[in-house]
DNA sequence: TTGAATTTTCAGTATTTATTGAAAGTAGAA
DNA sequence: TTCTACTTTCAATAAATACTGAAAATTCAA
């Protein structure tokens, strides 16, 4: 019968993606479940009970639920009470830029901004130093922080950007730098940098 | 004693960068001793033995060889031989673009690449199916797809240019996002996406 | 109030990942 | 060759992390 295999390959097609979107989860320190919770979640027309989660995912209440609530504080899924109903459902958020720039901010703010203060002090604790060592461990510091410094502020930026903005900036970008970089603004900005390193 | 003081203010910031950076990098899913070893490398003068990595870390023979491997692998880290000398020494990239370059490329070809054609694969299994659950699913699917292919582009792209480039063109950019929109060649791009969403 | 439905917590356990250390392997010097 | 300095491997073990399940807490309707 046509509609059952049809179900069959999405069900198939959603479990490898389900998976797929675990592994990478945690190759970047995110937990396995949590990643999966939120592919399941992503993909679902429907918001999802806690209890529809275990037995999609086969997994405990306790982990279902501890890992929806970190995807809830994350915000990158919220709870929806539906009228008449006293169980508490989940939807994930479904625009991808959206998720992006939370997922940007979050590691951000998590992650980023205080190993940056980590190493503005090792860095402030070694400036007068005299030693040859001590002077080039600085040194080699200071680049570091300067450039993680750089990048928490782009980060920063590009989360509040809009999506079509982001994108097509993007795609302006890729084609810019392809080959002999030309047209568009970006031209003037590359020529007049490349090559100093 | 000055030095004696200077020393240990030096040893102690270093410690502290090394721990750090360790911190770092298991929050991103890298061993947390191979991040070590980096950032004992990348703050060195000279080039590391495996006994000098072994006794500034306190881990065994074992641990350390095979993290230095692994660094090797990646391409972070490389080995010295001293000539007269039997041993071999490992020193770090110590250019910091280089080793961004370095990072990213290597991520994406073991993570984003497969994981992209694992996505690309969920997405062409759905493509026909007529259900609308199944639709809804595809949908979702294509744009995360095309969403993580633009950023597997995006970081092969970065790798490639030079880092004066990288970093100026950045510094712009933030400059032209900061308030509303102006100044530089960037304002058109921007201006005539902003809102879209 | 009471009690059924639901959520939350957490001690115990399982799984995964990282580390040790000693034995086996290699390669250069004599 | 043989000796020695050094590197590599890997089974055993430890440490970190994630998961379970049942008991306790909460919430809401009657």
């Amino acid at each position: 019968m046509k509609t059952s295999s049809d179900d069959q390959q999405l069900a198939a097609a959603r479990d490898e993606f389900v998976s797929q979107w675990g592994a990478m989860g945690s190759a970047w320190g995110i937990n396995r479940t949590m990643a999966q919770i939120h592919a399941l979640l992503f993909t679902s027309a429907e918001p999802l009970s806690t209890d529809e989660v275990m037995a999609d995912l086969k997994i405990s209440r306790g982990n279902a639920h501890s890992n929806l609530r970190e995807l809830a504080g994350w915000g990158l899924v919220r709870s929806v009470i539906r009228k008449g109903e006293r169980k508490e459902y989940f939807e994930a958020e479904k625009d991808i830029w959206q998720m992006f720039c939370i997922i940007a901010r979050e590691r951000k703010r998590r992650e980023i901004t205080p190993a940056l203060q980590a190493l503005q002090n090792c860095t402030a604790q070694t400036k007068g130093l005299k030693s040859k060592s001590a002077r080039a461990f600085h040194g080699q510091l200071k680049e570091l922080t300067d450039f993680v410094d750089l990048c928490d502020r782009l980060m920063e930026t590009v989360a509040r950007i809009q999506k079509g903005a982001a994108v097509n900036f993007t795609l302006k970008f890729l084609k810019a730098t392809k080959s002999p970089a030309q047209a568009l603004g970006l031209h003037s900005q590359l020529e007049s940098l490349e090559g100093k390193r």
